[in-house]
DNA sequence: CCATATTTGTGCGTATGTATG
DNA sequence: TCATACATACGCACAAATATG
């Protein structure tokens, strides 16, 4: 049989590899459990051995998966786990998963306060507010866009602060706040738009989580809010109760 | 010009409601925030502003948006506030919302613990558990479908129970469990399968919040483990930090 | 308080596609 | 094929409430 790649214009190792990679980002398979067997998936996928080979190596050589002579092919724990805490520091999280933690400025502006704006920063309707645009990464790979804002005012040329900074806490230290704590969270999730997706390198279609957080200082003071979209398939939110 | 349905079969007023109910599920308008103009969303969808209104109009009656004349249309807050704290109840919180909280079993098996089963719950692998699925609602409208597994051995019977009962606060306190509490949640989200979303009566494509939690008793025993998938348009997780 | 622009709400007329007999 | 009834879509005009400076 000449099934190949011609017609669809993707190999079949490929095509069998984006269906597995699918399974793994939708939990299908969850993280640390067996996937099917090699012969298994042939049959599934009605392709040669060989070929599920392939495909699994090109995983493996991702770090999605890890193959055991004798056992079996296991999903390693890919997503980045992200404990939703009063103190809640990207790098720190990242960095504490061994691995590195990127920040990279997309864009900064000024607008006006929106109603919605203005009352979770505790300012007028119309206020100045710089708003931040950053790409977030953990090594190379893009984990959230977020789009921050903060008062104009209070943070005079925040943005161009953030450019050589590259950290929210850095951001604010420059500007004397020593500590700060997360007040509220609000998680949602939607489909990635075609802007995010790019940035996030993430196929159109796939899901974002979308979480609203403000940041306070020690008296309670709002200090930033902000909107922050992550790649679903890369992070687990930890809730940890008391 | 003969516009009409002719073609798609679709009444345009119905492919604009539906435009900005996609819109609205999206986040890409957010509760409380103004919709763009009547004269405005005529032009991008390039109809009259009669069709936006008869759209629009439909969408009020679902009391999805809310007209205010002189200053615009906005999005009513639709989504279930759901806080995620120790004691996390579905019943209360639907009901705290003014909503009444139904349950319904969908079915009930018996099916050996998994490896990480069995390690939620603190029993041996294999050992045997009862496997509830339940679809949850707010009034009439599905919230989401959840799968509990508890000890077979504890909790004999518990699929005929949660039958009658339709409720896990009411099942656990049949055989005695007076108070539990949540000990851990993770926090991912995914696309829904076919059958989830026939069952949420869900659109294909749309994101669901997967939720993966273990609840415990005042000991901190383990009772139950649950993965419960949400219809992500229809809540918000609140996170409340100490 | 005033003037003006914007936005939703309402009415009427016209044309066209759909459903039925 | 024709007649009729109805829903859909468009265009124009104006009223009423609101926002803005």
């Amino acid at each position: 049989m000449t099934t190949q790649e011609t017609a669809s214009g993707v190999a079949l190792w490929r095509q069998v590899a984006d269906g597995i990679e699918r399974g793994i980002a939708n939990g299908s398979f969850a993280a640390g459990e067996k996937l099917p067997g090699e012969m298994e998936i042939a049959e599934t996928y009605r392709v040669n051995r060989h070929t599920v080979r392939r495909a699994l190596a090109t995983l493996a050589e991702r770090g999605l998966v890890r193959a055991e002579r004798g056992s079996g092919t296991y999903v390693e724990a890919t997503r980045i786990a992200y404990p939703l805490r009063s103190r809640t520091r990207f790098s720190e999280i990242v960095g504490a998963g061994g691995r590195e933690p990127r920040g990279q400025l997309i864009d900064a502006s000024e607008e006006p306060a929106s109603r919605e704006l203005a009352r979770q920063l505790g300012l007028k309707s119309g206020a100045p507010l710089i708003r931040i645009e950053a790409l977030r990464l953990a090594d190379r790979t893009p984990v959230c866009i977020s789009t921050t804002w903060l008062s104009a005012e209070h943070f005079p040329g925040a943005g161009s602060v953030f450019a050589s900074a590259r950290s929210m806490t850095k951001l604010l230290a420059h500007y004397g706040v020593r500590d700060y704590r997360r007040a509220s969270t609000r998680i949602t999730a939607a489909i990635v738009d075609a802007t995010d997706a790019a940035r996030l390198d993430l196929a159109l279609g796939r899901p974002i989580l979308v979480v609203d957080a403000t940041d306070v200082d020690t008296d309670g003071q709002p200090l930033v809010t902000k909107r922050s979209r992550f790649a679903a398939e890369r992070v687990e939110f930890l809730v940890e109760n008391v």
